[in-house]
DNA sequence: CTCAATTGAGACACTTATGTCTCAATCAGG
DNA sequence: CCTGATTGAGACATAAGTGTCTCAATTGAG
């Protein structure tokens, strides 16, 4: 089946590139249990490879989001459910944003499409009282999006589950972690 | 000199690598303005650059860490001055991360003993009320990390000063930017 | 079962990055 | 000025990644 082979590839490329960013097409045929040729029947080449994965990473964010956001009653806790739902997928987003998000221009419009999206929810968020005013929305987006990989960095290393790495995250972006004084 | 030549390709190599990790050593020398052979008389090839420029940055780190935390009262301040003043070198803390600390020793150990030491900075600015107690040190070093980088990008994209940068990290690390309510 | 589609394995040519070497030119210090 | 060190430019060989092709084997739908 066809796209069993295309989906093989794409799990197999992620987890290679995670580890290697310079990693062979060869290396990723063979992670993926397929012939080299095999992959290049179904992607011409390594810009192609990574513009599919790119785009699959950035969808698998959005419906991430989305699938928590569903069941929040605002856009606050919406934020909160959605940052707790994207940590497992954090480094995909990671990896391939200094990649070819920049080179495709579909690529680069989704990026701008979802950070909008992001900045409308944050200010959403801030009329609902969740975020300061003050406070410019591109930075909320920003430290959202690091702490986001912090939390996976910690679940990653061992040293958080996955819930505490969420709470932690949500709690420093919200109350921080300064001391009570 | 020779000195004068290392550290044009140690230069050229940062700002090269940071737009694309990929890039060739043709171009370091190019953007070095020596020759490819001059380069190989200095760096036996791509490994030892690599190596050479994760060194350089992690002491240019320590060092800009140690610089701004002179002129602090105490740990927490430290901190805080610490954080603003590595914001111009986050991106090549980041960019090197991934790369050849991993895979040389004593690169491997210069890292752990620089988290060692961020680790006893923060339990020290606990000690002082700067941090909650509750929260877990290595979480908050990675916050830290992770809000540094994020102010990088602020300052990369215009979208803030250094200064504005420094404060918003500061104030997301400690207090967050959640409303009032 | 049959046949078309898909695949794996391997061979092949091509491109590019890399590392080495040589030689003439330049530079710095004595 | 003289001399040794350093360099740039280019030639060269090598290795590795890439893309294409062929052919036999496998798979799956009808």
């Amino acid at each position: 089946m066809i796209e069993k082979t295309i989906e093989a590839i794409l799990d197999a490329a992620f987890s290679v590139f995670e580890d290697a960013p310079t990693a062979t097409l060869a290396d990723v045929a063979l992670e993926a249990g397929v012939g080299r040729a095999t992959l290049h029947r179904h992607f011409s080449g390594r810009d192609e490879l990574m513009s599919a994965l790119a785009m699959q990473a950035m969808r698998e964010l959005d419906e991430a989001f989305e699938a928590a956001a569903t069941d929040a009653e605002n856009y606050t806790d919406a934020l909160r459910l959605g940052l707790s739902a994207m940590i497992p997928l954090a480094n995909r987003a990671r990896f391939l944003e200094a990649g070819p998000v920049a080179d495709t221009p579909q690529l680069a419009a989704e990026s701008k499409r979802q950070r909008a999206e992001m900045i409308a929810a944050i200010d959403q968020a801030k009329s609902e009282g969740g975020f300061a005013a003050e406070v410019p929305s591109p930075w909320v987006a920003e430290s959202f999006d690091a702490l986001l990989y912090a939390a996976w960095e910690m679940v990653k290393t061992g040293e958080a589950t996955h819930k505490q790495a969420a709470d932690l995250a949500w709690r420093t972006l919200t109350i921080g972690v300064g001391g009570a004084k």
